[in-house]
DNA sequence: CTGTTAGCGCCTTCAA
DNA sequence: TTGAAGGCGCTAACAG
């Protein structure tokens, strides 16, 4: 069970190392069919794989993409995942990915480590867009996702969420609710937050931010449950509705609401950006705003295998790519 | 911005490569203090990070574990690739990850993939444990998880699936449920479902299979309705219980009885293995039990760099590592 | 304590 | 159509 090289292979056959490497590299036209023959039929009976490590190294090119993830147990990254390896594979890339688990500190670390793995590109799907890491990067060679830098340096793909949300609370709005709120974790400057919340602002006109409820994403939901408390006492007689910026959000709200003994729709309205498994199945549907992930995952390659694999120094100024999304009306306001 | 080599800063710092490379071994003993500082200097400076291709040829070594997952968006599979991926960091591994989609033909390609690819190690969450793939693996470079082989060749790590099946479903017995029924995609050859089956059928003491309902996981659950409204049919005055034998199951489950206008905990009972977020959220929580995800990741990284990093060529006969669970109790029956 | 040098497995001009 | 040989960036004896 030794391993075998491209000499053994080649003093099987009868030839140089250099003809084996060309049939390996498909350079048939530098060879006569009888040893292209004789040659497919060593390496098929010895079961011979060459040596992507020294073929890299030799090559000085890694066919690998590196995928700097926020958090993966997160379903919209599964999916992006997903995307991602399909598009990869289909070229002949292999995906190495990194998991931050929500620390913008491990994400700098993960980059590091995918640098230096000569990984020939970057997919990041940041904790913080605006991590000085990124300021290295290339956008030859890299793309992110989902959130975006106040400045982007490299190209970034992202749902629609300011229209998306702007478009399903003026459905809320029509539906009769008269008090809206946007319910997420703090706000910050991640932008998938900010622009999601924009959005709601832009659908209901509020002047100021007393409809955004906020709350630490932790294991307790006293908090949350507060807040959801004054806000329902203090409009006794008008139709509540609530926005939730994502599906865990969503669960921590329905998981309050359930605990203050309160039922949508009949006592409040409720709506959410994700469209989860789960959302479609319990006793009145989650009405949302469905992001197409694996697509997501399907465009990242794509935008980054043109870069790397077509010119070479464009250094193009980033683009941003806004993904459509899809609204899915259910039952629950 | 050229790449820089260890030639690069053995020159700047004026020493010769070899005494460089031992300082990125840490092997500081063969340098002086002196010089082991000027190193330090010069590669903090130029940001020279080694690559790690070359280094991997040199040592002929890959730190890099390839993992080939049945399915991604299975959120089994993200805790566990969050364990895995954890372990391997602190250890100082990449993790390269391929998905079959559910497709054991795709996951030879796969395995074969990762193996040309010089990992050191494969841990496979596998389509089909009994792929003739798995023939040519080696104990020693590799490890599988949740699906077992009926003749196991290499280590596998799998949930106490017989025991725990068992004591839920007896649970259910002892809450008054007068027939039980096992709810599952075909079983096939499939240790998980079968595991779980037997569990199902050591509580119940059912001779054949009349309490077993699969159907096929498609888009559509008309199939699955007629069946379960068979059996609502059929005993009209007993309290009748499903066991589910994993969350998306469940979730077709909920669906089709949901079209019935059939509720739970008044018109039967639901229990389920697998404790997925919304689980505890939706209004009466399901009742379920809950496997360790994310130690199994932890867990076979664990078992496969001992294996690699120790011995050589063990070749140990193949160990079943079994993990126990957790029931959940809530309020689906 | 430090440098020389021969590889690791494969690729790729350059000659033959 | 084929082979010889140098090189990719780093490691690890072996000398000194």
């Amino acid at each position: 069970m030794e391993k075998l090289t491209i000499k053994d292979i080649a003093r099987l056959v009868g030839v140089s190392t250099a003809t084996v490497s060309y049939y390996l590299n498909k350079n048939y036209s530098k060879m006569s069919k009888v040893t292209r023959e004789k040659i497919r039929v060593v390496i098929e009976e010895t079961d011979y794989r060459p040596n992507s490590v020294a073929r890299n190294l030799a090559k000085n090119e890694n066919k690998m993409i590196g995928v700097s993830v926020a958090d993966i147990t997160n379903p919209f990254t599964s999916a992006v995942l997903s995307g991602i390896y399909d598009a990869c594979g289909s070229k002949g890339y292999q995906v190495v990915f990194t998991n931050a688990s929500g620390s913008y500190q491990r994400e700098a670390v993960n980059i590091n480590k995918l640098r230096q793995e000569e990984v020939s590109g970057l997919i990041i799907d940041p904790v913080d867009p605006d991590n000085p890491i990124y300021k290295v990067l290339s956008n030859d060679t890299s793309v992110m996702l989902d959130r975006q830098s106040d400045s982007p340096k490299i190209d970034t793909i992202v749902t629609d969420n300011f229209k998306s949300v702007s478009v399903f609370t003026n459905k809320m709005i029509k539906s009769g609710y008269e008090e809206l709120f946007f319910v997420s974790w703090p706000l910050g400057s991640i932008s998938t937050r900010v622009k999601r919340y924009e959005g709601f602002l832009d659908a209901t006109q509020y002047a100021n931010n007393d409809h955004l409820v906020t709350f630490e994403d932790t294991l307790e939901t006293v908090d949350l449950q507060e807040k959801l408390q004054t806000i329902m006492h203090k409009f006794p007689n008008k139709k509540i509705g609530f926005f939730a910026m994502n599906g865990r959000v969503l669960i921590k709200l329905l998981h309050a609401m359930q605990d203050l003994r309160l039922s949508y729709p009949e006592d409040y309205g409720v709506g959410a950006y994700e469209d989860l498994e789960w959302m479609g199945v319990i006793k009145p549907g989650i009405s949302c705003i469905h992001q197409y992930s694996y697509e997501i995952g399907l465009k990242s390659v794509d935008n980054i295998l043109k870069k790397i694999e077509s010119g070479k120094n464009t250094n193009a100024k980033p683009k941003l790519i806004v993904m459509a999304t899809k609204m899915v009306i259910r039952k629950s306001y």
